[in-house]
Order: structure tokens, then C-alpha cells, then sequence
DNA sequence: TGTACATCAGTGAACGCGCGTTCACTGATGTAC
DNA sequence: TGTACATCAGTGAACGCGCGTTCACTGATGTAC
């Protein structure tokens, strides 16, 4: 008898929280950052627009953790890299996957480093998710340089950084030189800010 | 007698489509890319808000004509700085000027490498502009490198843009190491890309 | 030099839209006795 | 085992808001004669 509830009215739905994540990420990959609305991410998990708001705060709240859980899963792959080989050879492989992540989930990438980022006081989880992943970078570097680590992690973070950002956002599309395959180019500039070539001059 | 006008209402306002980019700078810098509506603008050049539609076809034209004057402005700091010392010298003051830039005007950076970078065939001034900054890189790179200049521009670009976007977005505020004044830093990097230390291992 | 008229560049009211958020509500669940 | 009741997690109507865009209009300007 009561099997076959007809349309299982989603009342006590069970975990809307992650529902609503996982929706949220859906949405991201499909209509972007600008289109990733409460509204639409209530839609999406098929309830209604008022329901979220007995798992997050705000649209801001739910924003910082779809972008904290993005960061952890960021920091997995950057972490996975640093495993491999020596210390020269983690650190190529964390900028390959750092820009891999960046464009296999391009709008989840925007997200993560949008204006969230100034306010990482007011979302913990994402403020630790993202230093988190730093963190790979950094105990990486330090392995290969410890006098410089410091250094070294940043200018390879700007490098992964600004390759990733501007080959999603379609920078590289109408340039006069060709651009090779994404992954593949972040590590041979890695390795160029490693074991450089000498100077021309 | 045709002293004294009160107020000055602006029917034919002289340069209305100069007036409104000029508003539309001052509102990024102070509202950042979000607050930068066609209202907006037009309330700023005290219009009526239909005004613009007389100089634009829409908002996104308004803003792409914004990106477009930001991308003369950061070629022409590029290519001041192009002009200084030898090719080496130029590289790294190109990579000091792009970063400087961002840092100082950090809205007018987002916007230009937002979603407009993926329309430039619908706003070709703007794409013009855009490769015209880009030019200033390649051209010196190749004075310093002939064979690889495209690799070395492409390395140079990514690591002063990822650099400046970290900054301004605010990633370096929480981090566990220091972060130097930008742009010294970014010429430090630069640097370290073009005559690099001994590898390690 | 005056005048009729076309054109240009503004105005302001109105349109529909989707948004974030609030609210009183109600159905489902779990617990105390 | 049953029942009363508190709590939780949904619903859906409503709020006000600012937006982009369209429209008929009108005041100012320039030009032909």
C-alpha cells in the first residue's frame, strides 16, 4: 500500500543541502557564474525558491560553499601531483593539474577566485579550503628550494594562474601565434621557471 | 543676456558618448564591475537613462567600448615601457607596466578580461585593442629571443596576468608568506623567467 | 538676413523580467510518556 | 503499542527592487532657399 507514492513530494527531502550543491555545480558547468542564481538552483533540485534558505544563510552563503568545495577538490588533484617523482617533478605536475582543473571546470574556476576572495573572513570553510590547496604549493616548493620556497610558489601559482585564467576566458583565441594544448603547455612553462634556458643577452 | 543659462540642461550635450565612457571608468573604480549599469552610467552624466541608447547600441557595446579605451591604455603603458634599455630590460618593464596597471585601475582589469574576451568578434575595436596590447609583448620578446619568442610571451603574459589577478582579487591577503609590493615583485619574477637561478637537484 | 523645415539628441513614462528575501503556513518526522 | 506534541523542512504567495529596453515625444541645431 504505500509503495507507489505517485510524484514523491520532496518534503523531508533527505540531503537537500548537498542536492543543492550539487545542482549548483550543474548549473556552474552549464550557464556559468552570472547564471547561478538561488532561484535557479532551487529549480534545479526541483523545490522550491524558498526551501535553500533552511540550509544556507543566503545566495552568498551557498556561493562560498560550492566555492570551498571546489577548492577541496582543487587541492585533492594538487595534492595528488605533488606525489609523484621528486620535487621538481611534483611541482611540474601541480601547475599541469592546477590548469587541467582550471579548464575542466572553467566557471567553477571563476568562482573560486571571484570576489569571494576578499571576503574569506565572513566563509571559513572556504577561506581554509583555499589556503588548503596553497598549501600543496608551498610544501612542494619548499622541498625543491627551502630558501626560496616562498618565491617559488608564487611565481608558479602566478604562472598556473594567469595561463589557466586567460585560456578560459578565451584570451589565446584570436592571437597571432598558436597555443598548444593546455595541460601539456602550463607544465613546459613550469619547467622553464625551474631549469631555465640561458639568457640571450 | 544668454550668460546665466541656470541649470544647463544638456540637450545636445556636446560629447555625451565621451562623457558617458568617462562616467562608466569612474563608476568601475568605484563600484567595481557589478555596480557598472546603463542606469547607472547615465545617472552619472545626468541623462535620462534612455539617453545612451542615442551613442550605444546596449550595455554591452557601453562596456565593451569601456574595455576597448582600458585595452589602449594598458598597450600604451606597455609600450612606454617597451621603449626603455635593451630587450631584457623592456620585458621586464612591460611585465612592471601590465601589473601596475591592474593594481591601479583593477576594475577596468576585470572587465577587460571578462566575458567580453569571448565576444571579440562582435566588438572589434575592443579585439583590436586587446591584440594591440599583446603586440607590445610579442614584438619585444622577439628582440630577445628570436626562435621562441611566442613561448616566452605567452610565459611572460601568464605569469604578470595571474600575478596582477591574484592580487587585486585578493588571494595573497590570507596567505602564510609574505607578498612583496606588486609590482617590484612582478619585475622580480620576471626576471627570474628570463635569467633564472641554477636548478636545484 | 529671415524663415521653413529636417534632423539630431535629448526626455520621461512604461513594459516585463527575474531576482533575493520574508512570511505564515503545513506536512512529515521523531520523541516522551 | 498508541498517542500527544514539538520540531523540522518543506510550500507558495507576496514584498520591493533595479534592471534593459522601447516608445512617442520635444527642444535644440543646422541647412536650404
Amino acid at each position: 500500500m504505500t509503495t507507489h507514492r505517485p510524484p514523491p513530494r520532496p518534503y523531508h527531502h533527505g540531503n537537500l543541502r548537498k542536492a543543492l550543491l550539487d545542482a549548483a555545480d550543474a548549473l556552474l558547468a552549464e550557464h556559468g557564474v552570472q547564471g547561478l542564481t538561488l532561484r535557479e538552483v532551487a529549480r534545479a533540485a526541483r523545490v522550491s525558491h524558498a526551501a535553500p534558505y533552511h540550509h544556507f544563510e543566503g545566495l552568498d552563503d551557498l556561493l562560498a560553499a560550492v566555492a570551498a568545495r571546489s577548492f577541496d577538490q582543487l587541492g585533492t588533484a594538487m595534492g595528488r601531483a605533488a606525489q609523484n617523482g621528486d620535487a621538481h617533478e611534483a611541482l611540474l605536475g601541480i601547475c599541469e593539474a592546477y590548469v587541467a582543473h582550471a579548464c575542466a571546470h572553467p566557471a567553477q574556476f571563476r568562482l573560486m577566485f571571484g570576489p569571494l576572495l576578499a571576503r574569506q573572513a565572513d566563509f571559513p570553510d572556504y577561506a581554509r579550503a583555499a589556503q588548503a590547496a596553497f598549501a600543496q604549493l608551498l610544501t612542494t616548493a619548499e622541498r625543491f628550494a627551502p630558501g626560496e620556497a616562498a618565491a617559488l610558489a608564487l611565481s608558479g601559482w602566478s604562472l598556473a594562474h594567469g595561463f589557466a585564467a586567460l585560456a578560459i576566458d578565451g584570451a589565446f583565441e584570436r592571437l597571432p601565434v598558436p597555443v598548444p594544448a593546455e595541460a601539456a603547455f602550463a607544465r613546459q612553462l613550469a619547467g622553464w621557471l625551474l631549469t631555465p634556458r640561458a639568457p640571450s643577452r
